[in-house]
DNA sequence: TTGAAAGCGCTAACAG
DNA sequence: CTGTTAGCGCTTTCAA
């Protein structure tokens, strides 16, 4: 009756809710889980290398805080709080599976940073509901959101070939994640479609600094490039010091493309032009994912594919 | 027995242990919290203005990250998570407040960005634990950590006096807020215990855009400075900027000092001065004090104040 | 010392 | 249709 489901006197229903609100009356979630063996919390599960200690390098990176507003976004109005945890070791990775297992929440949304974590496996293993932000790695049966990278990184690449650049060259990710290999070999075959059949590259790890380096060496290696692609806007805000170090004016001399449209790419000058990356609208779907699944056990694994969009500034 | 607690034949332990391993058994929280009145959980709250639909930009700053790091490093070796809300609405604000009352946290910690917000009375007036990341714009019964803003403002002075500076400037925060308030006043303060009786000042709004307009602002009314201390590292790298779009080079021309060494810190070249907010360290203190205050209800509201560290890098 | 039993606050299945 | 009751899985108290 609590619940409004029955249909009582509505005067005791208004007597009931006066009660209710001047005794400040709140079922209790403890007991209600107990028996519906469902918790209205899901976990929000942050995956990579490094160790306990020191939690991994993604908190400073601003697109933590997109996933989580999408997820928030979606997973609120549903009255579902999302259980922050990391999994950085063997150890932090046993005791989220055990969590789970323990009911502590009714599924899990994974982001993992690292190439090949083993975590997804295991969650599958455990039989607990679970959504990943990008494929895994290595294949594994369980639903996932991600990105066309290809389909961006090609946008990319028609871009510079619009302005006219012809010596275009990219930094790319770090070639152990999957998103860097799609990200480097959509922009080479949408180069080789538009006649370059070469296109150097230099390997970051996505970090502002790794970026400024990558520019060193490709400007070393080819000093008259006019375009790059950069596989994310902060290794794109470090390229872009790089070459005002080496007085090569953006976009006159070199345009510059980015990845993500993040907070970084509104923080440099000049603006950069760059792929936007859906983080909070996959982060949504994922939580939509984790639903379906959570409501229906059985059903068979999903992937969403979103479309990236070219946002244009003004570094090319 | 399950939790090790009587003494029991060591042989049937094992036999215990053994079933236990293999059968995969896991405690069921709720219903452990059903009786001990203990979740595991605290809530984490973000709370800001802004509507519901969007959370608060907050999300794209690294801070968050740095708070959640520092309050997962504490929290998890005890074995508690934190569950994220936002409370950006009167509505979330009493869900939020709901949320704590139903049991389903053992307590709150609070990250207000907001001046007036109203949320850490609401949490004192419905008796929940909590613990604030700042002090209250208002005064509020409450625990909280926070730096010396102060004393971090007056580091920055003597390294501008000591470079031998002697037309300063700063710019500041929103003046609604303290941490703004007390570091302009810090500054100000320690900048006339150096003879240097007026100091002129600009405001920003903690964004990286801002820091750029407000170092415009001070260029056009003061083109001969030579030294300027930004309120925080991210309007700090919108001043470089600035500085370098009107040709002063940085720290020749002029000297630049930021506040908090965030990754904004490292991510802008010349590399940032800044003076270190302990912001982990203060994030892993909340945790300490909410925990206190959920094993020991009556316990009078406590604050803990943390210094602040010049990091000398390539700005000034 | 060890085992049995009584709830914690709720929901769902059950009679009335 | 409405009121009653039996658990959910744990901890804790109380007998044995």
């Amino acid at each position: 009756m609590i619940n409004g489901i029955r249909n009582v006197d509505p005067a005791i229903q208004e007597a009931v809710r006066q009660a209710i609100a001047t005794t400040g009356y709140v079922p209790n979630r403890a007991a209600r889980s107990l028996v519906t063996r469902r918790t209205g919390a899901v976990a929000l599960v942050l995956s990579g290398a490094g160790d306990d200690s020191a939690p991994s390098p993604i908190l400073a990176d601003p697109f933590f805080g997109r996933v989580v507003s999408g997820i928030i976004s979606f997973l609120r109005p549903r009255g579902i709080h999302p259980v922050l945890m990391f999994a950085e070791s063997d150890a932090s990775r046993a005791e989220v599976v055990s969590y789970l297992r323990q009911g502590d929440a009714d599924g899990a949304l994974l982001v993992s940073t690292h190439a090949a974590d083993p975590l997804p496996a295991q969650l599958v293993e455990a039989g607990v509901p679970a959504v990943l932000f990008a494929r895994p790695a290595r294949p594994v049966p369980i639903s996932y959101v991600d990105v066309d990278h290809r389909a961006g990184a090609a946008l990319a690449a028609d871009r510079l070939v619009e302005l006219g650049r012809r010596r275009v060259a990219t930094i790319c990710g770090p070639l152990d994640v999957p998103a860097a290999q799609a990200r480097l070999a959509g922009f080479q075959d949408a180069m080789a479609r538009h006649g370059h059949a070469f296109v150097p590259y230099s390997e970051g790890g996505f970090t502002y600094d790794s970026g400024e380096q990558a520019m060193e060496r490709l400007l070393d290696g080819h000093p008259d490039l006019d375009g790059v692609f950069v596989a994310n806007d902060l290794m794109a805000q470090g390229a872009l010091h790089a070459l005002r170090h080496h007085g090569r004016s953006v976009p006159g001399d070199v345009a510059v493309i980015g990845f993500d449209d993040s907070s970084a790419a509104t923080a440099c000058r000049p603006l950069l032009t760059t792929i936007r990356h859906p983080v909070e609208d996959m982060a949504a779907e994922m939580g939509r994912l984790l639903l379906e699944h959570v409501h229906e056990p059985g059903r068979a694994p999903t992937s969403v594919i979103f479309e990236p969009a070219l946002i244009m500034r003004a570094s090319a």
